[in-house]
DNA sequence: GCCACTTACTTTTGCGGCGAAAGAATCCAG
DNA sequence: CTGGATTCTTTCGCCGCAAAAGTAAGTGGC
């Protein structure tokens, strides 16, 4: 293996939580630091002067409130220097390449894509050195890489299985950073979005926290105690064996009323064509379904239904307290997101927080920042877990 | 409020986790503890030395391997005295008291009920009282009482909501401390048993672990990272909202197709009356449905299709790692528990982790042991959570 | 313009908990 | 009886923290 820059420096743990909790937290004054971690004022500047002498951390101009009923010194907020570093996120499909490079915080600073040659392991190694190599003269600082690819992943770099791939214990990471003489983290795609999520999106600080990814498939990450929680059926096809609606329809890709049948996009088209021998795009159904046209309507409902069926019973079962729907199959929400709401309010008791539901249509560049922010947690943070 | 004993010894975080370790996995040795509890052996001789001298732990005569390839010298394993402190723990229902009194492990060594005269707070605080009085008599060195009840607690004190005992906002745990002098824990039944199985039971150090229970109404208890979620709904019924079949059968007491219409015993015995005109009890109709009775193996078969699908979704959401089945209800596994696996299996991923299944009828001595364990919890060991 | 007051941060100091390592205890094997 | 193995105890020193005192930098009263 390449001579690896490890994590970026030996951090200790109250130093790395003092640099997660900023890096999350946007910046923080010492004080606050000390409330927030529980430590006393002098920990904090203990803690913090090695951090900020290593670049990691700066003093900022004191952004906050403007001239209020403040007094006393005023704090010194800190923050992370998020151009001291960067990072590039790979999004491997059996056809492209989606990267991105991202700072510290994770902002996407640049997108770079290109088509894939073959699904040979050393051509993909290839492609993805090229594109390294073309990024890196663009961005110096480069600190690592995070590969997302649907299909098993183990140990955060062997690829056990992707059946659209067709790889089978493929050591990417390995020879990905032979190829850059970078350290690589690669990751189940559905688990990189489900990280970045928790730690820069919509999840950020939740103790419970359910995303839910509606696409080609169907992708489910649960986060409790602000850990993913790994299992063994992850990126199998297991929406297929949700059962939402014994009665629903029968397609190819599913059993009976699944989750998989009802939901994701290339079953919903072909429930579609099936009805009226057309072939549609999605966007073209949600369209047609919004203008009141009665199959799509009728199959859009039916998904709608299915969806608010899902979260009700995740809202139920997981009691958390947020639950992301992301995917490009999420439009869904923009059209019947009434449907959905309906459907779960009927399934949830009235005195039951309400489910806070975020949607957000992602492309393949969020999938490949979410390979990104694996890289950041792991190389620089040194961060197993958070 | 009367004086309290507080916790039983001002513990520091290391004595407390040495003692809840001891506690929960029975005798250990030091080393065993050093390595369980990842700190060094001379941190144990530390530790547990006060622990020892308070009469909390003794050292056992070795019980472990008779003689086989053990070496060097022998290892001296730690056990609590379970017998050097009692708790009593209550069940209060709408008519009954269920009262035991348990050893610090959590075990029963004297049962004791009595019917209730009246609903009046100040009744039931008395008839606590007489119980206690006459439990103490008996069974020195009482440490605690812990209480069950269901409806709403607030700070395990206060009964904020119970239906059934038509109560709001009684300051249970204060007036039965004024009434007998001891130390009281007050929570909800479910709570309780979950706490008391997390502890104890079948979900002794897991992570992520279910209680469902079936009796008159269901129960539901959600441990995460070895703690209880609480939650907003709970015990206000939120079973009625659990839509299990939108196709199935109608009661007067939750909507169509519900988990409290398919599954509670009340409503099972609805709908055989309702079918066949005569009123049944729950055990003569699960005999008939095993003896084949069409009508009654009907309706407890689309029970037990009913629990399995509840089992998969919560299998499939929650990735629990155990998921008991408790309450009187759970007599249906006996009868139809091949209709309940076959469900599961066919709503569950081949290549997931098989659900770990355990069922155990319990009465209502082991809801009063729960409450028991409340008050090991908080009051011996000054856990808040674990 | 001076001074009191407030809040933020730094420095100093002391203590508690921990690990490392050496030593004592207690077994087994030859 | 000696040597090895394993467990437990003792000693010692370090690290990390809090407490407290000191310094810095602002506001407002007079």
């Amino acid at each position: 293996m390449t001579p690896v820059a490890a994590s970026w420096l030996p951090l200790s743990p109250g130093e790395r939580s003092v640099a997660i909790e900023v890096l999350l937290g946007g910046p923080l004054s010492r004080t606050e630091l000390a409330r927030r971690l529980d430590l006393s004022a002098g920990s904090l500047t203990r803690l913090t002067k090695p951090l900020i002498e290593s670049g990691l951390l700066v003093e900022v101009p004191e952004a906050g409130v403007p001239a209020e009923a403040r007094q006393g010194r005023p704090s010194q907020p800190l923050d992370v220097v998020a151009e001291s570093r960067s990072f590039i996120g790979f999004k491997v499909t059996e056809d492209m390449v989606y990267g991105v490079v991202t700072t510290l915080r994770s902002e996407i600073v640049a997108r770079y894509d290109r088509p894939l040659p073959s699904r040979e392991p050393a051509a993909v190694v290839e492609t993805l050195g090229e594109m390294t190599d073309t990024l890196a003269a663009a961005h110096p600082r480069l600190a690592g890489i995070g590969i997302g690819v649907g299909g098993l992943v183990e140990d955060r770099s062997v690829v056990g299985e992707s059946p659209f791939l067709e790889w089978r214990d493929v050591p990417l990471a390995e020879l990905v950073e032979e190829r850059t003489g970078l350290p690589v983290v690669v990751e189940n795609d559905v688990a990189a979005l489900v990280e970045a999520e928790t730690w820069f999106g919509a999840g950020r600080g939740l103790e419970r926290f359910v995303v839910l990814t509606i696409g080609a498939g169907i992708g489910y990450g649960l986060v409790l105690g602000g850990k993913r929680v790994p299992y063994a059926e992850e990126d199998r096809g297991f929406g297929r064996h949700w059962i939402v609606d014994p009665n629903g329809p029968l397609t190819p890709d599913g059993a009976r009323g699944s989750a998989v049948s009802l939901l994701t996009i290339p079953n919903i088209r072909y429930q579609v064509q099936a009805a009226t021998g057309r072939e549609r795009t999605y966007e073209e159904i949600l369209g047609l379904a919004a203008a009141g046209e009665p199959m799509p309507a009728r199959v859009i409902e039916e998904a709608a239904r299915a969806l608010g069926t899902l979260v009700a019973q995740i809202g139920n079962f997981v009691l958390p307290q947020k639950i992301l729907l992301a995917g490009e199959g999420v439009g869904l929400m923009d059209v019947a997101g009434k449907t959905v709401t309906e459907t779960i309010r009927a399934q949830r008791h009235p005195l039951a927080a309400p489910i806070d539901l975020e949607t957000k249509v992602s492309d393949f560049h969020d999938w490949a920042r979410g390979a990104a922010v694996l890289a950041i947690q792991v190389l620089v943070l040194g961060a197993t877990d958070a």
